[in-house]
DNA sequence: AATAGTCCGTAACATAAGTTACCAAGAAAT
DNA sequence: ATTTCTTGGTAACTTATGTTACGGACTATT
């Protein structure tokens, strides 16, 4: 049953430092169920109980939080190998904080806090690798938060524009990006209106900071992207 | 020198169900640095590199963030028993993500994360301890840090400010609010403009939702603060 | 008591961003 | 090939919020 997955269990955070061998005696000691999602299907909804951390075995998954006039925003796009609702797990208030749709169809694990964080008699020093994994994760997660604090916090489309491009630009390590998303999501991650990031985008196009067709946008004067101010 | 201390850090969230008595003895084992600051004295600047987790033991400190533009926003105050920079000491970027400033006299404790982390021979099952009150520290602070996202990505200030009123009611059980800050503070916190703030706030008094004077608010109309969505 | 400093409300004005609506290019379906 | 749907650009208009500046009410200092 947990046989298959192992594959992609061993190159999850989670399981960083511990053997393949160990890991399917680890499962067993965990004992996480696997569920099968369908395209759409709503995994977790904003606000109720949680049940375990979720780990993605396949397929897509979104992250997005429901403002109260009904708009949603995308916090992120997970994948294999990713997790979710480790940091609602261990806090004080197990609620999901956030709504996790599948894209398509996908595979979740989700395992008991408790079976993590509480020992037990044969697998005790994996527990402890497996605990402080889950620190570094968690801590990992709490970086990016404050990451998207310091978009939220940016007050000009332009500037968020900015530091999306550059953020991009570091990632992707060239001046060509490929974004993996549309307009609309990227207008709900800045958390601007599309219409507003176009005019903001075309601008800049005017202007020879870039050029772009849909989803693929050119950096042409990388330096004034640096430091843009307004 | 740590024996002073003990009191307060008892009853810290980092040392949670570990005894008074065993207290002392991991101290000398984590082997902390004391230091003591002055009022507006800068204690770790935004982008630099992470000494320590630093324990308060006596003061209050601001957390903020710079913007490019100049423009600072404060996070958080810290007091007496709370921590900072535990989330950028277990992750990998490991740089302070905020400026933290002593807002008067304070003395503040750090500690190397590796001797949190790392296992000593004489106090194994303490370190145990400490790593799990670490997991749910960091958790609690990611939650806290999505709440603040919360904030960020409404786009009204009057729905900002009902958000803040009706957190500060559930806190404060009383529809009659002190706040522990000034107009200045607020607008900083809610990352609006402090004009922008009290036009909105006045526009509320007039529509007989709230009264006020200064950093005392009081709800005149709960229902209507609690379901604001304009 | 007089002075200076801080905090905060207010108002006129400027502007950036939201709103709505429309259209064209591509993609998918028939 | 034709139709339908999705995606994204554009433009006119509205509105919320930032900007700047001023003044009054406390507070602290001398």
């Amino acid at each position: 049953m947990y046989k298959e997955w192992v594959d992609v269990l061993y190159k999850t955070d989670l399981f960083t430092n511990i053997e393949k061998e160990e890991l399917l005696g680890m499962l067993y000691c965990l004992s996480p169920q696997i569920k099968k999602y369908e395209k759409n299907e709503i995994i977790s909804m904003e606000g109720h109980d949680i049940g375990g951390i979720g780990v993605i075995l396949s397929g897509v998954l979104t992250l997005s939080k429901d403002s109260f006039d009904g708009s949603r925003i995308i916090i992120a796009k997970l994948e294999a190998g990713d997790m979710f609702g480790e940091i609602a797990a261990f806090s004080e208030r197990r609620l999901w904080p956030a709504s996790v749709q599948a894209q398509g169809e996908c595979h979740v694990m989700f395992m008991a806090p408790e079976k993590i964080v509480g020992s037990c008699q044969n697998a005790c020093l994996s527990h402890r690798l497996l605990i402080m994994n889950m620190l570094k994760i968690v801590s990992n997660k709490a970086m990016k938060l404050n990451r998207k604090i310091e978009y939220l916090s940016i007050k000009s489309i332009r500037e968020k524009i900015c530091k999306f491009l550059m953020e991009q630009y570091k990632k992707q390590k060239s001046t060509t990006l490929h974004l993996n998303m549309n307009r609309n999501e990227m207008s709900d991650f800045l958390n601007v209106t599309r219409p507003s990031l176009s005019r903001e985008m075309s601008f800049m196009k005017d202007e020879g900071f870039i050029d772009y067709y849909r989803s693929s946008i050119k950096i042409l004067d990388l330096e004034k992207i640096g430091n843009c101010t307004s």
